[in-house]
DNA sequence: AAATTTTATCGTAAAAATACGATTGATTAC
DNA sequence: GTAATCAATCGTATTTTTACGATAAAATTT
């Protein structure tokens, strides 16, 4: 965003769109999909899944982490990234929000 | 997105990002708020609430648009923006998806 | 100890997003 | 009819995102 605009508007605002800019982006919709689907806690095997490179793929993992979609613990060499389902709840608490108003559709 | 990216996806992983990308700015929740808030169909009016140039907010009214948020009217010489309530219903059913999931949380 | 594996970070190029002013085209007001 | 209003689009500068290869730092394997 261009300079100084993000004090612009209000938390709740800032805060949904961070989540919301996370998740905009399909390879990070396909991570967070397959941290669901598998039951353990994969690490690097994330890298095989996608096609993209590894040095992507970290920067994907680190975006994801930043906006608190996900947990990452460093375990050896490899290292442990997690789905946060409180992160989902949170976002669909303030997504409903948006569903708790009046019936106003005029067009 | 650089190029060729975007079929490398499935297309539940492109819808959902499409979606959560048109809400990943502060300026675009902030209008959907405002439509939601409303019991009318605001028109231009929005544009004196955001903190933004009258073309900055026709942009990102615009993004909302394509992504399906929002649905648009010409009403003479004014527009009318009306929050698109199935999209967050279809935004929210497919957020659910990742909850069921069996608890797989290591990190 | 040397080689390999794992993953984060750096540097960088290309693309996309954001914002604005200016303009256009249409409608409404005078 | 002329002026004023409304809103979309154009052109453009700045910033951010995305992607990759190369490198680095750490742990594991041989």
């Amino acid at each position: 965003m261009p300079a100084s605009k993000t004090d612009s508007f209000g938390e709740l605002e800032n805060k949904l769109a961070e989540l919301a800019k996370a998740l905009g982006h399909p390879a990070r919709v396909a991570i967070l999909m397959e941290l669901a689907r598998r039951k353990s806690c994969v690490c690097g095997e994330i890298v095989d899944v996608l096609p993209l490179a590894q040095s992507t793929v970290s920067q994907h993992l680190k975006a994801l982490k930043a906006a608190g979609w996900i947990s990452g613990t460093v375990e050896g060499a490899k290292s442990c990234y997690c789905i946060n389902k409180e992160a989902l709840l949170h976002f669909r608490s303030l997504l409903t929000d948006f569903l708790d108003v009046q019936d106003n559709t005029c067009c």
